[in-house]
DNA sequence: AATAGTTTTGCAAACGTTTTCATAAACGCA
DNA sequence: TGCGTTTATGAAAACGTTTGCAAAACTATT
């Protein structure tokens, strides 16, 4: 534990120190059972001594594994996501990867280029969230024999390897269920749609149903909203909507988040949810269950997801999992107290 | 944008595709203006062609920096270290890191073996959560000439830089805001305390003041609760203590999350916050002000002590920042709606 | 047309490992 | 004691870059 003199200690400061050769230094650490004993001890003891620590890079570059896996997301500063990443994160150091993450902030060209840049760290394997790329991505990607993943949306006829769930079967249950609760007078609240395909399934599942039904009045003009993902936005859409003379008698939200946010909406107005507003929202985020009134919701089972992923990926890098492989976590509505019978 | 022949596609295939020497392509990338117009074209369609991607781990043995910076925090998965990697993760990225995370569940031991996980990865720079490490971190970290800062606590005599907030007094204004209310029957809910100094620092903070006060009663028995990070163990503990005949006119959590744990809990039970029961967090993180009610909290800026620490740490890595610093970030109390005076 | 100066390029060493192959040491057995 | 095995170690090449230095190719000047 001195090791603070100036020299560098690499391999060769510990093989001098303990008197052999950097073979013999190197094996200690990959194949220790080829090594006698004692001349072991003596190495470690000189690692020790020196404080010396492996230079990953120099491995990589002979071919070896980098043992880092690339995450990459809209945002860290959401719930979901960093349920998932928290899930995915722990299942793939389980395998002893660490975890490069970076977020694009829904930006499609700056994931491209965090995808770049991870294949320059040359990352075992990449993940993902949803199906939405660039072309680009996708190419590069494919161009590369690096392992990929796609998180968060299940297809069937993804590009690349995914885990997921069915978000347009999410959206139908969240629609269903306030259809089926009675109402006909529903708004919806969804995040921008564009280059996130897990909104615009949730979306298009919603409004098929909805528009299946022709009784249903679903969310012409000021009923429709579109919210940021973020709760204190979505709390002021909905404000100004409920000052609104004819207003819905439920809301479908395509996250918990802009659900949350409608209900705190709801209630700083006097309001009471559920009797005067039923909320629907879609995610069944920590904390959905437990606020009040709990919150009515369609789980996607995130910890799971992330889980998943994180075993997959780490697979195909070890090699276990060679083709392309679909796996679709189930999804099921969670009846709570947001939604009331009409 | 072919490139999917076997071929390794090194700096080598790249200088025969356009019949330059290696050097000369190296240069392209780290000094162009060095190169004729005419072969820095021909060399970059040379790369583009065969999809050519530099390795950073060739550079990184090489003794250029890795450009990476490593972020080690208890859990990904919860609000505060949300927002704080979020904006931590944003300034980095500006000067050009990737970041390596790594969770590691509030156990030093843990905490220990992602450090040096990271410094095998030969990280440039580090980035820990408060000031509660295992001795042997530190040696590892004060051994290496890798810059490292402790983010989230601030400390005068930190032993390595620092920029966070100051939760002793972020304690004490909790408990004086209580008492100012008129509260004096206050109970406790804090996050266990061991290897948590933020945590530690709070409570102290706060019992300080409470027993300063003589006419306070906080906290006898089972009006002290440690309850775990995690918004439903709070709500759980907190619905079991309101069941008792006697107690407390207001809670003074350790953190917003077991606040709005509490909350709800009281809500559940059919109790009104703050007409029945006060309730004050520590954070105030997203949505706590946008709850209903309002959460009365102390707010310590997460993303501006996230943003801080990462240009300190890009600077320190980069150079110009050479010497220890500590930066002490405000905090402020935010008088919302869930505390009364009694 | 020759010279000096400048720009552009290439050669080769270095970076810190791993691994193959060869050699040396130790062992078991007749 | 000597032989054939087995076990333990070392020498050197390889991995994919960067860069100092020197050579080559231009430009400008006379």
């Amino acid at each position: 534990m001195i090791g603070k003199n100036k020299e560098k200690v690499d391999i060769f400061a510990v093989a001098k120190a303990a008197k052999v050769s950097i073979s013999t230094v190197s094996r200690s650490f990959n194949h220790p059972e080829k090594l006698h004993p004692a001349t072991r001890k003596k190495i470690d003891t000189a690692v020790r001594r020196l404080g010396y620590i492996r230079n990953r890079a120099a491995q990589t570059i002979h071919g070896i594994r980098s043992g880092t896996i690339g995450l990459i997301v809209p945002t860290i500063d959401h719930a979901i996501f960093s349920e998932l990443m928290q899930a995915f994160a722990k299942s793939v150091e389980a395998h002893g990867f660490s975890i490069l993450v970076a977020p694009h902030g829904y930006d499609l060209e700056r994931e491209y280029a965090a995808v770049r840049k991870f294949l320059e760290h040359r990352v075992d394997g990449i993940a993902l969230i949803g199906q939405d790329h660039a072309e680009a991505t996708y190419q590069l990607l494919e161009s590369n024999q690096t392992p990929s993943i796609s998180v968060w949306s299940f297809s069937e006829d993804s590009r690349l390897s995914c885990v997921g769930a069915d978000n347009t079967r999410a959206g139908q249950l969240a629609a269903e269920c306030l259809l089926d609760h009675g109402h006909r007078k529903i708004g919806l609240m969804f995040p921008p749609l564009t280059g996130n395909d897990r909104a615009r399934a949730r979306y298009d599942g919603a409004c098929g149903i909805l528009q299946a039904n022709t009784a249903s009045q679903y969310a012409p003009g000021e009923w429709h909203m579109e919210s940021p993902y973020s709760l204190s936005a979505a709390k002021r859409q909905v404000s100004d909507m409920l000052l609104q003379a004819d207003r819905p008698t439920a809301l479908l939200c395509g996250n918990d988040v802009l659900a949350v946010g409608a209900i705190y909406a709801a209630q700083s107005m006097g309001l009471r949810v559920p009797e005067d507003i039923s909320v629907i929202g879609i995610g069944d985020f920590k904390g959905s269950e437990d606020m009040h009134p709990a919150l009515t919701t369609v789980r996607l089972p995130a910890h799971e997801i992330g889980h998943i992923a994180g075993e997959q990926l780490a697979g195909s890098v070890i090699g276990h999992v060679t083709h392309t492989v679909r796996i679709n976590c189930d999804i099921s509505l969670k009846i709570r107290q947001s939604c009331a019978h009409i």
